[in-house]
DNA sequence: GGTGCCGATCAATCATAGCT
DNA sequence: CAGCTATGATTGATCGGCAC
């Protein structure tokens, strides 16, 4: 169990503990969300799109279908649904842990649909 | 935004707050690694079972601490310190004991 | 030389809990 | 009770690594 030295403190010390440490200064990249093509339809890149409810319908759909998407299918979906390949990319991806993260630890009682209290 | 999208899909956020005890012991945790508080997944383990809960529960604990102690440090400041002397005051009996405990071995 | 996937994380946001 | 903050969870998108 070795110690952590610093990494970089630029400020003073009028505070013996809490120093500045480099994961408090790590910065994101903004999305660079470039649209489908045509027109400036989606999102103004910078931002988080918000996917419609008919959007994550379509994508939950095809994912029960298939947890993975063939190029071509890919390509089909982000016309369908008007996102970027790279959109649909992620959220197969994203999809797929969130659907292993339930089994790994929700793979527990799910019981008490019906009355509960 | 078909602001009625949740209301059944998100009725699954009836969140309840963690225990006084199981926050005591992922802040204590955090502020004795605040230089890299990223615990590793048997870290997280161990963390979940003291705290009595899921693992994805203390990434998201240390998730959203990281996230907002950061992006405001100042108001965590007074925490911080609070968290620093508890682990220095451990510190201290450990180190007390094994003086004691030279003492008695040495002559 | 890319491209996709995984794992972890970020960052913004949601919806609620709980205090004043 | 309203208004506010604190907090757990969700999620689109990033980062670093690895395989192909």
């Amino acid at each position: 169990l070795s110690e952590d030295k610093e990494s970089s403190c630029g400020s003073e010390t009028s505070t013996p503990t809490a120093r500045t440490f480099d994961w408090m200064k790590v910065k994101r990249n903004p999305p660079k969300t470039a649209k489908v093509s045509e027109l400036g339809l989606g999102a103004p890149s910078g931002l988080r799109t918000n996917f419609t409810t008919r959007q994550l319908t379509e994508l939950e759909k095809e994912f029960h279908f298939n947890k993975y998407l063939s190029r071509a299918r890919r390509v089909e979906i982000a016309a369908t649904l008007e996102l970027n390949e790279t959109q649909v990319k992620i959220w197969f991806q994203n999809r797929r842990m969130k659907q292993k993260k339930r089994e790994r630890e929700g793979g527990r009682v799910l019981p008490a649909p019906p009355g509960c209290p | 935004v078909m602001i009625l999208r949740s209301r059944f899909l998100d009725a699954r956020r009836k969140r309840r707050n963690f225990s006084k005890q199981a926050t005591e012991i992922l802040n204590e945790y955090f502020y004795s690694h605040l230089s890299n508080p990223y615990p590793s997944e048997e870290a997280k383990e161990e963390l979940a079972k003291k705290c009595s809960i899921t693992v994805s529960q203390v990434s998201n604990w240390f998730g959203n601490k990281r996230i907002r102690y950061k992006k405001n440090i100042g108001k965590f400041q007074e925490e911080a310190n609070l968290y620093a002397a508890k682990t220095a005051v451990t510190a201290a009996h450990a180190v007390a004991a094994a003086v004691q405990n030279n003492q008695t071995n040495s002559p």
